[in-house]
RNA sequence: GGGAGCAUAGCUCAGCCGGUUAGAGCGCUUGCCUUACAAGCAAGAGGUCACAGGUUCGAGUCCUGUUGUUCCCACCA
C-alpha cells in the first residue's frame, strides 16, 4: 500500500485569515470619493440581523464579490458597502423568544428596555455576521458598513415618510389588513404566503325572517357568522332574486341581516349566496362599502372570538367547532365536504393570517408604481435575466396600497402625533404643540414601519441622503444590484420606486438576479427539513475558496443552484490542482531569471500556441464577464488552466527542460525538491521569499524563454481566477512577484499572441501523442513498456523538433522517420490526418488489427457518405454560407484520404 | 384561474447568431504510487437532445401544439 502523501497538499484554511488582514489593511477594500477612477459600486443587500448567514447569503455575497473584484482589476474606484438590516418583525419575535426563556413579557419590561435590550442583541448577531462576511473573503468597504437603524438611515426614513405625507401619497386609513395572530401584528400583503391545506366547506340554513323559508350558504370559517352583515347574491342570479330586500336571520344568533346583490358573488361557487363578513375578508370589506354595511370585529388580536357571544372566548380553530357542533345540533347544517383551499401564511412565523378590519398606515402606490414601471420598460433598468423584468412589472401593474404600519416595538417609529383635539401631525421631528389647538398634549403613534420601507431607501440612504454628500455625489447611482429573485417585489420594485421618487434617479442599471441554493434534491433549504449546510461549516472543512467555487461554478443567471458535498470535494481538488501546479512551475522556473517585460517574439511552438490560447481564453470570456456570466467563465478558464495549462503545456515543458538538462548541463540539475510551495506539514508564511536557494544565490540567474512563459501564463490564470477563489490566488501570487494580485490588473486580450496556425500545429503534435497512447492501451503494452516507433510524413521538418516530447510523452524507446509504407508484420498502424504511425509490438495479433481499421473504416464512410449527400445537395450548394462550403469540401477531402490510406492497411479491405 | 421556467449521458448541468461525429464535472470500466498533484495521470464505455408537427439546404438550438415538472401571482367564500 502507498501513503498518501497528505504534506503536498496546501492547506489554505489556515491562512485565509491573514490574507483577508492582510487586504484589509492595506487599505485596498476602502473606495474614495475624490477618486479620478470612474466608479463600480455594489450595495450588499444587508442580511437580517437575526442570527446567522445562510448558504444563500453566501452565494449572494459571493457573487457581488466577484463583480467588484473584477472591475477594482478593471481599474475602477469599486466599491462594495455592506451593511445589515434591522428585520423589525424577525428580530422582534427573536427577542421576544429570548425574554420568555426568563419569562419575561415584552409588555412588562416596557419599550424602551425592550429596545435597549434587541439594541444588545443587533450587536451581538451584527458582529456575527460581519466576521462570517470576512471569512468569506468578500471585499466590503468596512468603513462604510452602515445599518437601517443607524442615525443616517433613520433621518432618510422619517424625511422618505414625511415627504410621501406631504404628497398625500402615505395615509392613514381602516381597512381590513393581514393580521398575524402570533407576530400580533400587520403585515403586507407580499408578506401573505399562500398555502395550500385540507379544510372543510359547510353548508347551511339561514332562515329567512318571519318565515319558514331559507337559503343554504357555503363557508370554509362558520366561526365568522357573528361577523356577518349581510348574504349577497349576484344581481342576475334567477334563483334568488325574490330574495333580495329580504332579511336573513343569522344561526345560533338570530341577528337580523339583509340579503343585498353585488356583482363580486359568483353564482356557480357554492350555493352561489356569499355571507358577508366586512371585518374579516378583504374582500367581504369592500362589499360592504359598496352596500354601508356595517363591520362587527369578531376575533382579537390574538385570534380569540370575541362579540361571539356564548362562543366568545374560544381560540379560532376552537370556535370552528363548538359552532359547527351546534350547527348540527340544531338542525341546520346541510353538508360538510373537505376541499382543498389556499389558506395565507405568515412568511415569518407560518401562522394562518387573519383579514382583519383595522386602522393603519399606507402608501399609496399607484402614482408610484407607473415611473417604476416606465424606467424598466424603456430599459433603463435592465433586469438579468431578462424574463424577471415581466415578473416585476406583472407586479407593479396589480399593485395595492402598501400597508406600511407594524405593530411592533423594532423599527422606526412612525413620525406621526396625536393631538388630544384630534389632529393628526406628521412631522421631522416632535412637534412642541399642535399647530391646530395649541395643545400640548401630544402623542406619537405607538406603530413602527415595515422594515422594507428603510431597505428601501438602501441605495442612496448608504451614501448619506437626504444630505448631498461626496460620497452621494460620487457613487450614487450604483452601478449593479444582485439579489436572489424572492425579494424582487420586497426589495427590488420598492427601491427602484422610492429612489425614483426621491432621487428623481434609477437607482442602479442592472439588476442581476441569481437562484436559490438547494440541496442536492432540489429542495430549499430550511430548518425544519434539516438539510440546511452552514457555510461556516464548510469553510471550516474546505476553505473559503472551495465553498465560493462550488457555489458559482456552472451556474447560470437566475437559474437555482444545486449544493452537494460532493460538489465542493471537486472544488477543493481544483484549488489544489492549482497549488500543485504553482508547485510545478516554481520548481522548473525558480533558476532562471524571470523578465517582466519579456518580449514574446520568435517563441517556440508549445509558448506560442499556450499564448495564443490564453489571449482566445481572455478575449472570449470577457463578454461572459460583462454579462454576468460568472459561472460559464469561471468553466472555460478552469478548462484552459486544467487541461491545455496543466494536461499538456506544463508536461511539455517538464520535457524540454528534462531534455536540456540531460543533454547541456542546464541549470535545471540545480532544482531543489525542498522549494517553498512544497509544504511539509506546516503552511509557508506568507511573506515572499524562501529561505534555501543558497546555490541560486550565487548563480548568475541566466533567462530563459519557456520559463518566462510558464510563469506569466501562471500569473495571468492565476489574475483571472482572483475574483472567483481570491485567497489561493492571492498565496500564490505573492510568490512569484510583487504587490498584491487584488490590485493587479486584470488580464487584458492582445491580438497580437495570437497565433492560429500554431494552435492547429500544436493540435497536431497532441493528436499524435493521444493516438499513440490510445493505440498502446488498445494493444494491452505496459504502460513501463517502451516502444519504438516509425513515422511515415510529408513534412518531416515540422514533427523533427517536437520528436524528444513525442517520445516522452508517449513512452517510446525510438522514433524514426520512413519515406515509404513499411511492410513489417510486426507494426500496429495509426492513420491520422497527416501521417502514418507504425507501433512495434512483440506480435502482432493481425485479425484484431484488422477488425480496429475495418470499424473505422465504416466509421469514416459513413461520414464520407453523408458528407457527400450534403455537398451534392444543390439547394446546399446555392443557399449555404460560403465558409461552410468550404470546411464541408475540406472536411470530405480529408476523410477521403485516410480512409485510403486505412484501406492500404487492411486485410479485405474491399468487402467494407 | 393567470404568468414564467425547466425537460440533453446513471446523476448535476453547459451548449452563443441554426452549420463537423452533441460537451463538462461527478459516478462507472481498465491501466498506472510517472520527481507538481492518487484530492492525481492515461485510456475508455455511456445520448432516438421529453413527444408530435412546422419553418429551413440544414434544427438540441427557431415556431406551434402535447405531456411531465418546478416556481411565482390571484379575494372563489
Amino acid at each position: 500500500m502507498w501513503k498518501k502523501k497528505f504534506e503536498k497538499i496546501l492547506d489554505i484554511r489556515s491562512i485565509e485569515k491573514d490574507i483577508y488582514k492582510f487586504w484589509e489593511e492595506s487599505g485596498f477594500f476602502r473606495a474614495s470619493s475624490d477618486s479620478e477612477k470612474r466608479p463600480f459600486v455594489v450595495v450588499l443587500p444587508p442580511p437580517n440581523i437575526t442570527g446567522n448567514l445562510h448558504i444563500g447569503h453566501a452565494l449572494d455575497q459571493t457573487l457581488q464579490d466577484i463583480i467588484i473584484r473584477y472591475k477594482r482589476m478593471k481599474g475602477f474606484e469599486a466599491l462594495f458597502v455592506p451593511g445589515t438590516d434591522h428585520a423589525s418583525i424577525a428580530t422582534e419575535a427573536k427577542v421576544t423568544a429570548d425574554l420568555a426563556k426568563e419569562n419575561i413579557n415584552k409588555w412588562d419590561i416596557g419599550r424602551d428596555e425592550f429596545l435597549n435590550r434587541t439594541w444588545e442583541w443587533k450587536h451581538k448577531y451584527g458582529g456575527i455576521i460581519v466576521n462570517q462576511i470576512k471569512k468569506l473573503g468578500i471585499s466590503c468597504d468596512w468603513s462604510r458598513e452602515r445599518f437601517t437603524m443607524d442615525e443616517g438611515c433613520s433621518e432618510a426614513v422619517i424625511e422618505f415618510f414625511v415627504r410621501l405625507y406631504e404628497k398625500k401619497l402615505i395615509y392613514r386609513g381602516t381597512r381590513t389588513i393581514n393580521w398575524c395572530p402570533k407576530c400580533l401584528t400587520s403585515v403586507s400583503d407580499i408578506e401573505v404566503n399562500s398555502e395550500e391545506a385540507q379544510g372543510y366547506l359547510y353548508q347551511f340554513r339561514y332562515f329567512l325572517k318571519d318565515s319558514n323559508n331559507f337559503l343554504c350558504v357555503s363557508t370554509t370559517r362558520p366561526e365568522t357568522i357573528f361577523g356577518d352583515a349581510a348574504l349577497a347574491v349576484h344581481p342576475e342570479d334567477e334563483r334568488y332574486k325574490p330574495f333580495i330586500g329580504k332579511q336573513a336571520l343569522i344561526p345560533l344568533s338570530g341577528r337580523s341581516i339583509p340579503v343585498i346583490s353585488d356583482k363580486a358573488v359568483k353564482p356557480d361557487y357554492g350555493t352561489g349566496i356569499l355571507k358577508v363578513t366586512p371585518a374579516h375578508s378583504h374582500e367581504d370589506f369592500e362589499i360592504g362599502q359598496r352596500h354601508n354595511l356595517a363591520c362587527v370585529v369578531i376575533l382579537d388580536e390574538h385570534g380569540v372570538t370575541t362579540n361571539c357571544g356564548i362562543y366568545s372566548g374560544l381560540e379560532r380553530f376552537e370556535a370552528r367547532k363548538a359552532v359547527v357542533d351546534s350547527l348540527e345540533k340544531s338542525g341546520v347544517l346541510v353538508k360538510t365536504e373537505p376541499i382543498v383551499h389556499r389558506l395565507g401564511t405568515c412568511y415569518r412565523c407560518g401562522t394562518v393570517v387573519e383579514p382583519r378590519v383595522s386602522t393603519q398606515w399606507f402608501v399609496s402606490m399607484k402614482p408610484l408604481a407607473a415611473p417604476a414601471i416606465e424606467v424598466v420598460e424603456s430599459g433603463n433598468i435592465k433586469f438579468v435575466p431578462q424574463r424577471f423584468s415581466k415578473i416585476y412589472l406583472n407586479w407593479l401593474k396589480n399593485i395595492k396600497d402598501w400597508c406600511i404600519s407594524r405593530q411592533i416595538w423594532w423599527g422606526h417609529r412612525i413620525p406621526a402625533w396625536y393631538c388630544s383635539c384630534g389632529k393628526e401631525i406628521v412631522a421631522r421631528s416632535e412637534p412642541d404643540v399642535c399647530p391646530c389647538c395649541g395643545g400640548k398634549n401630544l402623542a406619537q403613534e405607538d406603530d413602527t414601519l415595515d422594515t422594507w420601507f428603510s431597505s428601501a431607501l438602501w441605495p442612496f440612504s448608504v451614501f448619506g441622503w437626504p444630505h448631498d454628500t461626496e460620497d452621494y455625489k460620487k457613487f450614487f447611482p450604483i452601478d449593479t444590484l444582485i439579489t436572489g429573485h424572492d425579494i424582487i417585489f420586497f426589495w427590488v420594485a420598492r427601491m427602484i420606486f422610492s429612489s425614483l421618487e426621491l432621487t428623481g434617479k434609477a437607482p442602479f442599471k442592472h439588476v442581476l438576479v441569481h437562484g436559490l441554493v438547494r440541496d442536492s434534491l432540489g429542495r430549499k433549504m430550511s430548518k425544519s427539513l434539516g438539510n440546511g449546510i452552514d457555510p461556516l461549516e464548510i469553510i471550516d472543512k474546505y476553505g473559503a475558496d472551495s465553498l465560493r467555487y462550488a457555489l458559482v461554478s456552472g451556474i447560470t443567471p437566475g437559474n437555482d443552484v444545486k449544493f452537494s458535498e460532493e460538489k465542493i470535494e471537486g472544488s477543493r481538488n481544483f484549488i489544489n490542482k492549482i497549488w500543485n501546479a504553482a508547485r510545478c512551475v516554481e520548481m522548473y522556473t525558480k533558476n532562471y531569471k524571470i523578465i517582466e517585460n519579456f518580449e514574446y517574439k520568435n517563441l517556440k511552438l508549445h509558448n506560442s500556441w499556450i499564448l495564443s490560447r490564453l489571449n482566445g481564453l481572455i478575449d472570449e470570456t470577457k463578454k461572459n464577464f460583462e454579462d454576468f456570466e460568472f459561472g460559464i467563465a469561471l468553466q472555460k478558464i478552469c478548462s484552459l488552466f486544467w487541461e491545455d495549462f496543466c494536461d499538456w503545456y506544463l508536461e511539455i515543458s517538464k520535457i524540454e527542460f528534462k531534455f536540456l538538462a540531460e543533454t547541456n548541463n542546464d541549470s535545471y540539475k540545480t532544482i531543489q525538491s525542498d522549494s517553498f510551495l512544497k509544504g511539509s506539514g506546516t503552511v509557508p508564511e506568507l511573506e515572499i521569499g524562501d529561505s534555501e536557494s543558497n546555490c541560486s544565490k550565487n548563480l548568475k540567474l541566466q533567462p530563459n524563454q519557456t520559463a518566462n512563459v510558464m510563469v506569466y501564463v501562471l500569473k495571468q490564470i492565476l489574475a483571472m481566477l482572483h475574483p472567483f477563489i481570491p485567497f489561493v490566488t492571492e498565496k500564490i501570487w505573492q510568490h512569484f512577484g510583487e504587490g498584491s494580485i487584488m490590485v493587479s490588473s486584470f488580464p487584458e486580450f492582445d491580438r497580437n499572441l495570437l497565433n492560429f496556425s500554431d494552435e492547429k500545429f500544436m493540435q497536431r503534435i497532441i493528436f499524435i501523442i493521444k493516438s499513440v497512447r490510445a493505440r498502446r492501451n488498445d494493444l494491452n503494452i505496459p504502460s513501463n513498456k517502451k516502444v519504438n516507433l516509425l513515422i511515415k510524413t510529408e513534412d518531416r521538418a515540422f514533427l523533427e523538433p517536437y520528436l524528444q516530447t513525442i517520445k516522452t510523452a508517449v513512452r517510446a524507446s525510438e522514433i524514426n522517420f520512413i519515406e515509404h509504407d513499411s511492410n513489417e508484420e510486426n507494426f500496429s498502424v495509426i492513420t491520422t490526418d497527416f501521417e502514418k504511425i507504425y507501433v512495434q509490438i512483440d506480435s502482432l495479433n493481425r485479425a484484431e488489427e484488422n477488425q480496429r481499421n475495418i470499424a473505422e473504416i465504416c466509421s469514416i464512410k459513413n461520414q464520407i457518405k453523408n458528407t457527400e449527400k450534403l455537398i451534392s445537395n444543390s439547394e446546399f450548394i446555392t443557399k449555404a454560407p460560403k465558409a461552410v462550403i468550404e470546411k464541408t469540401q475540406n472536411k470530405l477531402k480529408i476523410l477521403k484520404s485516410r480512409v485510403e490510406k486505412l484501406l492500404k492497411e487492411t486485410d479485405q479491405a474491399e468487402q467494407v
